[in-house]
RNA sequence: GGCGGGUUGCCCGAGUGGCCAAUGGGAGCGGACUGUAAAUCCGUCGGCUUAGCCUACGAAGGUUCGAAUCCUUCACCCGCCA
């Protein structure tokens, strides 16, 4: 059996860790428990949250317990970001998103443990514990093993003590309450190795000293790297917005396009981070990439894989099957109804019925567009398309011979953004 | 508590009474080239019932024919002093 350790290293999904030879050793002396915390400041997680959940999958299958946190305290208060304060979010709010993430987090590690007979992930939430605080607990009991020049240390907090930001108790504070998460869950669940992304060291070490102040026990911690694109920014943007993996905020159609839309190189140094294949699958996927990069062997098997695994197989093979018939060489009319309409209710369609919208209403109706006015700019600057031809006027209305077999009309924006329009009520085709 | 500096569009950052929906850069978006890449070049980049109008330069008032620009108060940030 390929070691844990070895195996994340192979796949880049190591930035540092402590004392890495204690933690093979203790790794390979039984299962242990270990944990990996998200905070709550929106309804679904993202793809950067992925690298996360690659660590966390990868520990289960080597036979250890995973304990998965939602930060429903610390999403109250605000993990401190380099650059600016966070926008407090209401607890009624959080507390919903906390419930959505915790469901959406399941699939990953209960999928693997059904089936493959592991350890299923045990869901806590740090509100249980971090609400009974009282203001004299937290000053005197876990405030007393906080140095603070060393908390004014941590990279975010310096950054933001020289910026012209500032920073609030309030996110100051937070390392406390994270280190007190680590005590907790070492205490509940004997858990000895955190893991989290590489901005999250400060924290993930501030909770191994207090473990070791208050229960004088040596535990762990493992960071992932920042996963960026070549241009440096953070992965995760497309179309404007984020790459969610809820469904009903990033379609599978959406996800699957985020990854086959990747650039060569991202693809290629995505592809060991997120793929689960053997690594002579990956590296022969790799080269082949090289070689023949218009196949884009890389931005698939990422597409394919990560489709497949965050919404299913079902999932995937609808979101395939729109990608070729709406980007296939094929004319549109030829496309039987069935085929068509699947693909655009996978890009995202709207209904209309009665009086047809003009061009620029549709493109912002179907959300291609966010105003009236960035569409007729669209429209000016050769942007618009409806069933593959370039529109010139904004207001517009689509003639009746228009409309495909069922009723319907492609609208894209530029190159790849697509949705589909259906005339319900009267009689289409 | 005192004194000084600051708060401009998604971000950075010019702008000190009319020529400012606001120079410039970045991001974003569109076009060309391509492979539904990258790089590059070009265009675009508050909203609307789009030759016009509305809303905007931390917030609220005020001065003025006219303010992002001047005055007052408030909020927040930074620095120095207590």
């Amino acid at each position: 059996m390929i070691d844990v350790i070895d195996d994340l290293h192979r796949r880049g999904l190591i930035a540092q860790s402590t004392d890495e030879a204690a933690l093979r050793a203790s790794l390979a002396e039984g299962p242990i428990a270990y944990y990996c915390g998200f905070d709550p400041t929106a309804p679904s997680l993202h793809v950067g949250h992925l690298v996360q959940l690659m660590p966390l999958r990868a520990l289960q299958r080597a036979g250890h317990q995973p304990v998965v946190l939602v930060g429903g305290a610390t999403g109250l208060i605000g993990d401190p970001r380099p650059t600016a304060e966070r926008q407090l979010n209401d607890p009624g709010t959080v507390a919903g998103w906390v419930d959505s993430i915790q469901r959406q987090l399941a699939p990953f590690l209960e999928r693997p443990a059904e089936t493959d007979g592991l350890q299923g992930p045990i869901y806590v939430d740090n509100l249980e514990w971090t609400a009974k605080l009282s203001a004299i607990d937290l000053l005197r009991d876990l405030g007393k093993h906080f140095r603070v020049s060393k908390m004014l240390a941590k990279e975010a907090v310096s950054a933001r003590l020289n910026s012209d930001a500032g920073i609030s108790y309030t996110e100051f504070s937070y390392q406390i309450l994270q280190a007190n998460d680590y005590v907790e869950l070492f205490r509940r669940h004997g858990v000895t190795l955190q893991t989290g992304g590489s901005d999250q060291w400060g924290n993930l070490t501030a909770g191994i000293d207090l473990v070791r102040r208050v229960e004088g026990a040596s535990v762990h911690a493992l960071s992932t790297p920042l996963v960026t694109r070549s241009d440096g920014t953070k992965m995760g943007k497309s179309e404007g917005g984020s790459v969610w993996l809820d469904p009903s905020l990033t379609s599978p159609y959406a996800f699957f396009q985020f990854w086959l839309n990747a650039d060569d190189a991202d693809a290629r140094t995505w592809l060991p981070l997120f793929s689960e294949r053997p690594a002579e699958e990956v590296d022969a996927l790799i080269a082949e990439s090289i070689e023949r990069p218009a196949a884009r062997t890389a931005q698939r098997a990422l597409a394919e894989e990560l489709t497949l695994l965050v919404h299913g197989p079902e999932e995937l093979r609808q979101a395939e099957a729109a990608g070729r018939a709406l980007f296939g060489r094929d004319d549109l009319g030829s496309l039987a109804a069935e085929t068509l309409g699947a693909a655009l209710e996978e890009a995202g369609a709207l209904r209309v019925d009665g009086d047809v919208p003009s061009v620029a209403q549709l493109l912002q109706l179907t959300g291609l567009v966010g105003s009236l006015s960035e569409a007729r700019r669209t429209v000016k600057e050769g942007g618009a398309y409806l069933n593959n031809e370039r529109v010139t006027d904004a207001d517009a209305v689509p003639a009746d011979d228009a409309w495909l077999p069922g009723g319907w009309l492609v609208l894209r924006r530029g190159k790849r953004s697509i949705a589909g329009v259906q005339r319900t009520g009267t009689a289409g085709a």
